[in-house]
DNA sequence: ATTGTATCCGTAAACGTTTACGGGTACAAT
DNA sequence: ATTGTACCCGTAAACGTTTACGGATACAAT
């Protein structure tokens, strides 16, 4: 049924020609009202979707975006791309996945660039946590080919539009919530600190302390990496320490990280919050259900999603050339002429157990 | 530099026409070695590559295949995504992915697939866990679109090639490994029974009980829903019975679920495995971190990426006209005339702390 | 010399769109 | 009647490939 409907058979069925029924199709002016109506109507009937392929040849690039993901087991995925599609799917774009197989990083993310860039397949790039070979993105860049970043860089390479949070105000705030509960001795586990992200969060911790009058105790500070098993195994050298010597709180550098913190305490014998008040990073879905619940700093990862999808998309309108023929007033203009190039999304404090709040405004 | 390349370009560096250059780009005979050999060279040289739209247009569909993926937080979507996008990437095909958005799941997934099969855009569909809408698969199916289905359907519609895994088995290893270990009092919760999976795994745990002269109590089987907050809520109810109706072990439909029962044994201070064993189904990455570590059955989520990726694959080279033209003598064709449509996968049962054999056996 | 065969290669049509261009109509203004 | 002006719409070229077809060459067989 569905066969091999092409622009032809509608326009057979439609007694127009190829022209008009593609001038309905992208909604183009100079079309009677009631043929594009009509020819509106058949399109509906026959259920006759366009060739992308087709179209893309003409017109010089396709109506698909490449998505540039690290491991997709990253817990900030999932949510990412869920807006990301949801807005995709609207436009009637399509995703097609790069993703990075952990190994050689590097290499992969060059060679996969390139492709990108040679195969002239899709129209965009967003390029999620691309690491160092944000560097080859400038490249792309060179060719006037739209890229748009989410990433931990404050300074991305050059003048592409980048999406990110505000890890340093996160970790501030964490702090602050920690301080504020009255905790002294509060520990951090870092992330690597080749990452920005990792550097800007304790950059965080450090002021918020700082500006409670605490001096910095560098034994309170461990290099982690992330992880479950990093945050498990820094904890634990935490905990083993005699009871002086021990943070009453700490502050992970991530949720996964303080899902490590959790099991080191069970094995250490520590009660969370009574012994060891904790605050994760993150809040990944499962931050809610862990046992106790993860007070955590929310990133708002959806609505990164929305943004970067949003940004490059119209980055690439921008760069059609039809794109400022058909501007219908000067009003207009307006909304569209200068987006902000870099947007820095807000974080916010979610406060449930494990940080001992809770208990403590209960007494 | 890398602008923008035609064969054209290619050709007439090599002194040679457009014809030619295709026909060495495809691995076509009719061309001299020496030839093939040159314009090799000039293509790596200019590191040209065929634009996947022209060559779409011109054979009928593109170097893409469609992946219509569940939500991307199943924990088993990263690593066979991960599988699938290296073989993908060696043959220079390109994933285009799917997603269902879960609110709106039958609609939604519909409408993908008339989707895909409209636009003409991608070769083949690999469709994972289309759940209801598998039936919608027959469509395209008849159309002559290659499909292979990742599934829990043993009975998966009319001919669709089809990869999934033996539940039955496991849950029956899973159950019987339980029972060596001297336990009579097993409870299990299910996944949610409109499932093919859950009923699958739920008959091997009854089977296994069967086979051991246990008579099924039905006390100690509660339907979950996969989740955490599922298995957390189902276990909480076991836990709080008085000491004689509690089971001592419980067999978890899910990984997730595992987790869940973890949670609660620490509120209704129970202890893993001393007075609960307990073992989980999926082997995610991180139940090797569970506190304690978790006893499970794991599902070769990679390799299953694999074969059904070949599958797919395979199928669409059959279903392009060229496919026998030159199979080079008798003896190839072997491999490739008849490959399995149905294939099904054995799980492993992995022993970690959380049932309490390590401990027993170390008595 | 003719015919045949094998090997290599060029030509042009086809794939399904978009879009610049120009042609036709209808109506108003002169 | 002529010219002008909108408004619609059809035509055909272009996009970058693949591939069926046939032509050219070289050499062998007759």
């Amino acid at each position: 049924m569905a066969k091999k409907l092409t622009i032809q058979d509608i326009a057979r069925l439609g007694n127009v020609s190829i022209g008009t029924v593609s001038r309905v199709l992208n909604n183009k002016p100079d079309v009677d009202p009631s043929t594009r109506e009509r020819i509106l109507r058949i399109v509906e009937e026959q259920g006759y979707v366009p060739s992308i392929t087709a179209a893309g040849l003409a017109v010089g690039h396709n109506r698909l975006i490449s998505v540039l993901v690290p491991a997709l087991t990253w817990p900030m995925i999932p949510e990412l791309m869920r807006s990301v599609a949801e807005i995709v799917d609207d436009l009637s774009y399509e995703i097609v996945l790069y993703s990075i197989s952990s190994s050689n990083h590097e290499r992969d993310c060059g060679k996969i660039i390139d492709r990108i860039l040679a195969t002239k397949l899709t129209a965009g790039l967003l390029a999620i946590h691309p690491g160092q070979s944000a560097q080859h993105l400038v490249e792309l860049q060179k060719h006037r080919f739209p890229v748009v970043l989410i990433d931990d860089q404050n300074a991305p390479p050059d003048g592409i539009p980048w999406v990110g949070t505000d890890n340093y105000s996160g970790a501030y705030e964490a702090t602050r919530h920690l301080l504020r509960l009255g905790h002294r001795r509060i520990a951090t586990i870092q992330g690597p600190m080749k990452f920005k992200v990792s550097r800007d969060r304790y950059q965080g911790f450090c002021d918020a302390l700082l500006e409670a009058g605490i001096p910095l105790d560098p034994e309170l500070v461990l290099e982690g990496d992330f992880t479950f098993g990093g945050g498990k195994r820094c904890a634990q050298e935490f905990f083993e320490r005699p009871l002086a010597e021990r943070p009453t709180a700490v502050f992970a550098g991530s949720d996964q990280t303080a899902y490590g913190v959790i099991a080191a305490a069970e094995v250490c014998g520590l009660h969370i919050p009574d012994d060891i008040a904790l605050v994760g990073f993150d809040d990944n879905p499962s931050s809610a259900h862990m046992q106790p619940a993860l007070t955590t700093i929310r990133q708002p990862f959806s609505e990164m999603g929305q943004r970067a999808i949003r940004l490059l998309l119209s980055s690439i309108e921008r760069s059609r050339p039809a794109h400022q023929k058909r501007i219908e007033n000067g009003q207009q203009a307006h909304d569209v002429i200068e987006e902000a190039q870099r947007i820095q999304l807000p974080t916010t404090l979610v406060i449930r157990d494990s940080c001992g709040a809770s208990r403590k405004y209960a007494l």
